[in-house]
DNA sequence: ACAATGGTCC
DNA sequence: ACTCGGACCATTGTA
């Protein structure tokens, strides 16, 4: 206990004085709550959905039957694999291996794009049936009486964030064409509101924090666009000229920073040359040597100790660092640098939920869901405005670090709403 | 029942 | 040869 404010204060942050073991089993009646209401689901407006899917994917694997020239089964990737570079005799060349011959993943197939017109379709087609598949089709089944969905959330043993399953309410579509749709289907029940609240780069934040990175506390402190700090920096260039595309290969070397990068992860990534991927990494530790210096210690501590923690003193052991094959070893070392941000920005939202489920338990307002940096309440609508400022009061002071931490909240009769009406400020 | 492949989220 | 962190889940195909 002590040594973690001790070093909680030697960063300059102001945490409660709690050890990881705390939170959880303070967080344990917050989470069995959050169960218990769950959130609810727009049930006659999912199966509408459903239909529609259902009518456009069958169209779709129509034609790339038609095309194909033969039937076979489109979810199957070796029926596939075969069609495309058997039958279709596309170039395989770039193309990654597997056990079963020539991939058929969606990162393959985009590089055949030009190639063929079937690819489009199937990428089309494999978008539908995921969708359909695993959220369409189960989904309805799953509510209760009150059209209510239960998840039951549980904990990663190895970086302590929170999980979801049965069914897992975490990875609900938000990107693609139909991401925004199935989201419109999680509702707050009538004469209620969602508020949607959101961490603004937590894990950053907490990685500019841990390494004590002054480019990068600057760069929070001055409240500037992380993300095109990040590309003038990589790409010489002033923040104003940044170009989009310029700006997403930032995005992505920030999030690779974050996971422990590697010029291979980040080339594949990007799907650019492992020279260049490495270019840009040189080029960023060479400004941000405070993060090279925290990577650094992570590894060396992780050898010495066999193991590294977070802020609130989870630890993760990895024995496998000192593996003597080199893949397993760097695997290790990624591990290293990542689990204690992973898990401080766990720990700073599980704070939060804490301390929110106590204020919240005098309203009638209720946490129902948690995605990794984000909460959601349902709330009457006359309650609404204040509990949002409420959350957000309480999920930007609970853990203060040594830069400002961000929220972003929006209000809404479904998800999506919520999401969208959050104020970019 | 299980591995491999593929795909959704943060 | 080289898989950027962490989950959960669907389907196929083999055992």
């Amino acid at each position: 206990m002590k040594e973690i404010l001790k070093k909680a204060e030697k960063l300059g942050c102001k945490i409660p004085h709690k050890k990881w073991s705390d939170i959880d089993r303070e967080l344990g009646p917050v989470l069995r709550a959050m169960e218990e209401t769950g959130i609810k689901l727009d049930v006659f407006e999912f199966q509408k959905l459903k239909k529609k899917l259902k009518t456009q994917s069958s169209k779709l694997k129509a034609q790339i039957i038609k095309l194909a020239g033969k039937d076979f089964n489109l979810a199957s990737p070796p029926q596939l694999s075969e069609i495309l570079f058997k039958k279709l005799k596309l170039p395989a060349d770039d193309i990654k291996k597997n056990k079963f011959g020539i991939s058929t993943g969606a990162s393959e197939l985009m590089k055949l794009r030009h190639k063929h017109k079937i690819i489009d379709l199937i990428l089309e087609y494999r978008e539908l049936s995921k969708l359909l598949s695993t959220y369409l089709e189960p989904l309805p089944k799953l509510v209760d009486d009150d059209s209510r969905l239960h998840t039951h959330f549980g904990e990663d043993t190895r970086t302590s964030r929170l999980t979801s399953s049965d069914p897992n309410l975490q990875n609900i579509p938000i990107r693609g064409s139909f991401g925004s749709e199935i989201r419109k289907a999680f509702i707050a029940e009538k004469g209620n509101l969602l508020i949607s609240a959101d961490y603004s780069q937590i894990e950053l934040r907490i990685v500019a924090c841990l390494s004590q990175d002054v480019v990068m506390l600057k760069a929070f402190r001055d409240g500037v666009d992380i993300h095109s700090k990040t590309a003038s920096e990589i790409f010489d260039t002033p923040v104003v000229k940044i170009t989009n595309e310029q700006r997403r290969v930032a995005k992505t070397v920030n999030f690779g920073v974050i996971y422990g990068i590697s010029p291979y992860g980040l080339s594949q990534t990007l799907g650019i040359e492992q020279s260049r991927a490495a270019e840009y990494i040189l080029r960023y530790f060479k400004i941000h040597s405070g993060i090279k210096r925290y990577c650094q210690e992570q590894v060396d501590l992780a050898k010495k100790l066999g193991y590294v923690e977070t802020l609130f003193g989870f630890q993760r052991k990895l024995p496998e660092i000192n593996s003597p094959i080199r893949a397993v070893a760097e695997g290790a070392q990624r591990m290293a640098i990542n689990t204690p941000v992973q898990g401080t920005a766990a720990e700073v939202l599980k704070l939060a939920m804490i301390k929110l489920y106590k204020k919240l338990s005098a309203k009638e307002a209720k946490l129902i869901l948690t995605v990794h940096d984000e909460l959601i309440v349902e709330a009457p609508k006359t309650e609404a405005q204040n509990v949002a400022k409420l959350m957000k009061e309480i999920m930007e002071n609970e853990v203060k670090l040594c830069i400002p931490v961000e929220v972003e909240i929006g209000i809404g009769r479904n998800w999506n709403e919520a999401k969208n009406s959050a104020n970019k400020s």
